[in-house]
DNA sequence: GAGCACTGC
């Protein structure tokens, strides 16, 4: 069985399924349990869900898909399929729950299987990318979308489920339309299978309608509302619009402090600059008013776990604790305690641009539906008050939700699973929320470049097949690919787990513990670029015992490198046993390594134009090297190869590789005979 | 000399 300590992490498995004591879990039924002397059974008896059993029962028998509309606390994700199977439905087959994130599928397996008296793997199992609990007895069996999505290659009616319930299916993530959107398929064919759509208020008769098709005799689905465990939460706004968000934060901060009775705040800001200058500007007040009963904690991303825990501890008696966040804390992280939210009214999205194939980050007013998340982010311990930093009339005039992720990002992965399931025409699919065409297009074409799809459109053996079964980014596969041929995968498997963490360069909230970190990182920096620099992080990490004392003393963040050597391990066993891929190191052969990079993402090349700035090969556009990159403060080479362009006050090349240009008639002939002609 | 929110196979 698998015991869980309370918020210190094991060394040798994923820090963040480890850490269970309520400090990354999310998942809501469980996380105030006001009942906690009381007999499981009588708990499960007091969830506000028990009085919805028979009609969820009822419902499902009469309808094939059923829409479960409520607030988080009621308990849906661990009880509904607890009912379902007290009631026999897993006689007709598999109860399967899918989950967007891996903690959470992990933990609501858990507390099931201990509701049920059981250890998880026997009736309650869950899979999530690798870690697996499930046996021959499992019946009712969590995962993540992205499990089910790879399930479908195999069987693609999923004839092992009886029942699928989708949950969180309102945060709309690329995996949950691309889910959705298979399932109708599915149903149609199978009329035995159920769908239990799990969502907050908002999605309701969007899902309602999404699931209705011509030529039944009567509605294919059925909503019912469920109410939720919340406490009230009383909203206060400004009567004019303020000027400076940040300012006005810490201002909030500041006069709630003086005027309101103890309990913490939340206040969301839009990235990790403005939550330190929040945080400046918070503890210039506190030093100018002497003040000592206010704690003042950063949270983002980037932060090391070290630095991340302060948000969870609890500040002594007579101290208030303000916690200055991004968007990590409005759905991954919940903060116990919090009474006040302070809502800045912004969110930062990413926005894919097919025009230039680059994606643009962009500061835009929240939705409603998240402007909701987050003031019920002060309702979780007693009734508390949430600041919106906006007047009455913006928040009425707020768009209900966020175009889905769908709509607003780069296709090519969606599109090669697509083709893969056999769905030929993929203007034609029937998406939740369709992708502008112009996206689709962009992606069609990026595959043929790769060779992965021919002019017909189908995949291509063994190419376009490799490619959709790996899970990653085409180029990057393409990459993988070809290493095999080269002589150099060792290395390029390396690079490809790196990229896909999240950075492992922290960014600490001090100023001085900041410049210290970009010395640190400059022990690694390279000429060729940032790939085979992160080549480099990854070495030493691994040369040194892949220690917590290397990370800090490098300014490294700990928990995404032990996860890129988890994703190196998975994807060196995959090239090796099912796609036959030699594994070779060219043993220090930099070139080598580039040449190959070359190979994966020839389409995205900039020459040096001989007015300074950078230019995209194929189109001409002007591109700048972005500041995080290790290339910036170096002599300009004269090609380079990028893996992302982002637009923000230009339009910026990350992730950067110095190649030679006689590589890409080399590597890419097909691609390179046509378009260097241009110039 | 500019600045990346978050999640997943």
């Amino acid at each position: 069985m698998a015991t869980f300590k309370p918020k210190f992490i094991k060394p040798e498995t994923d820090d963040a399924i480890t850490d269970t004591s309520g400090s990354t879990e999310q998942s809501s039924a469980f996380v105030f349990n006001a009942n906690q002397n009381l007999g499981i059974e009588e708990q499960r008896e007091r969830l506000p869900i028990r009085k919805y059993r028979d009609q969820i029962l009822y419902c499902l028998e009469n309808y094939q898909v059923v829409i479960l509309v409520g607030e988080t606390g009621s308990g849906k994700s661990t009880q509904v399929p607890q009912y379902l199977y007290e009631f026999g439905w897993h006689t007709k087959g598999l109860i399967g729950i899918t989950e967007p994130r891996r903690v959470a599928t992990v933990t609501l397996a858990n507390r099931v299987a201990q509701e049920r008296g059981e250890l998880v793997g026997d009736s309650v199992g869950y899979v999530v990318r690798f870690l697996e609990r499930m046996s021959s007895e499992t019946k009712i069996k969590y995962m993540t979308e992205g499990i089910l999505l790879r399930e479908l290659l195999a069987d693609p009616l999923l004839t092992q489920y009886g029942v699928i319930i989708v949950d969180e299916a309102h945060e709309r993530n690329m995996l949950t339309d691309m889910v959705l959107g298979l399932l109708k398929k599915i149903l149609r064919k199978r009329s035995n299978l159920k769908l239990i759509i799990s969502s907050a208020t908002i999605d309701a008769s969007f899902f309602s309608e999404f699931f209705s098709w011509p030529g039944s005799t009567r509605d294919v689905s059925v909503k019912l509302s469920i109410e939720g465990r919340m406490h009230a939460v009383t909203k206060y706004y400004l009567n004019e619009p303020c000027a400076d968000y940040v300012r006005e934060t810490v201002e909030t901060v500041w006069k709630l402090h003086q005027k309101e009775p103890f309990g913490d705040i939340l206040a969301f800001l839009t990235g990790q600059e403005e939550v330190l200058e929040a945080l400046d500007l918070l503890r210039e007040y506190i030093a100018s008013s002497e003040l000592d009963n206010l704690k003042v904690v950063p949270m983002y991303g980037s932060m090391t776990s070290t630095d991340q825990l302060a948000v969870f501890f609890t500040p002594p008696k007579g101290v208030r604790k303000v916690v200055l966040a991004t968007n990590i804390a409005e759905t991954s992280i919940t903060i116990p305690g919090i009474v006040y939210v302070i809502d800045c009214g912004y969110v930062k999205v990413k926005c894919y641009n097919p025009a230039t194939c680059s994606d643009s980050l962009v500061i835009v007013p929240v939705s409603k539906a998240s402007a909701i998340q987050r003031a019920g982010r002060a309702g979780r311990v007693r009734p508390g008050k949430v600041y919106r930093l906006y007047t009455k009339s913006d928040f009425d005039s707020l768009a209900p939700r966020q175009p889905p992720e769908m709509r607003r990002s780069e296709m090519s992965g969606a599109v090669l699973q697509l083709k893969a399931l056999g769905i030929g025409n993929i203007l034609r699919f029937d998406f939740p929320s369709p992708p502008p065409a112009k996206n689709l297009l962009s992606a069609l074409e990026t595959l043929y470049a790769l060779d992965a799809i021919d002019e017909q459109g189908n995949l291509t053996k063994p190419v376009g097949f490799l490619l959709a079964e790996l899970p990653f980014a085409a180029m990057l596969s393409k990459m993988l690919y070809i290493s095999g041929q080269m002589g150099c995968s060792e290395e390029i498997i390396t690079i490809i787990a790196m990229l896909q963490v999240q950075s492992v360069y922290s960014r600490p909230p001090s100023a001085q513990a900041q410049q210290s970190g970009r010395i640190a990182h400059r022990h690694f920096e390279v000429a060729e670029g940032d790939l085979i620099t992160l080549l480099n992080v990854y070495t030493a990490f691994v040369e040194e015992g892949m220690t917590k004392e290397f990370c800090g003393q490098y300014y490294l963040i700990y928990r995404n490198l032990k996860r890129a050597c988890e994703l190196r391990e998975q994807l060196l066993a995959l090239a090796r046993k099912k796609y036959a891929i030699p594994i070779f190191s060219c043993k220090g052969d930099v070139e080598m390594v580039c040449k190959c990079i070359t190979a994966g993402f020839f389409t995205q090349v900039a020459y040096l134009h001989h007015s300074g700035v950078y230019r995209q090969i194929s189109s001409g556009t002007e591109l700048a090297i972005h500041p995080n990159s290790t290339l910036y403060t170096l002599p300009q080479a004269q090609y380079v190869v990028y893996c992302e362009l982002l637009q923000t006050t230009k339009l910026f090349m990350d992730q950067l590789t110095v190649i030679k240009k006689e590589w890409l008639t080399e590597v890419a002939p097909h691609y390179y005979h046509q378009t260097t002609m241009r110039h």
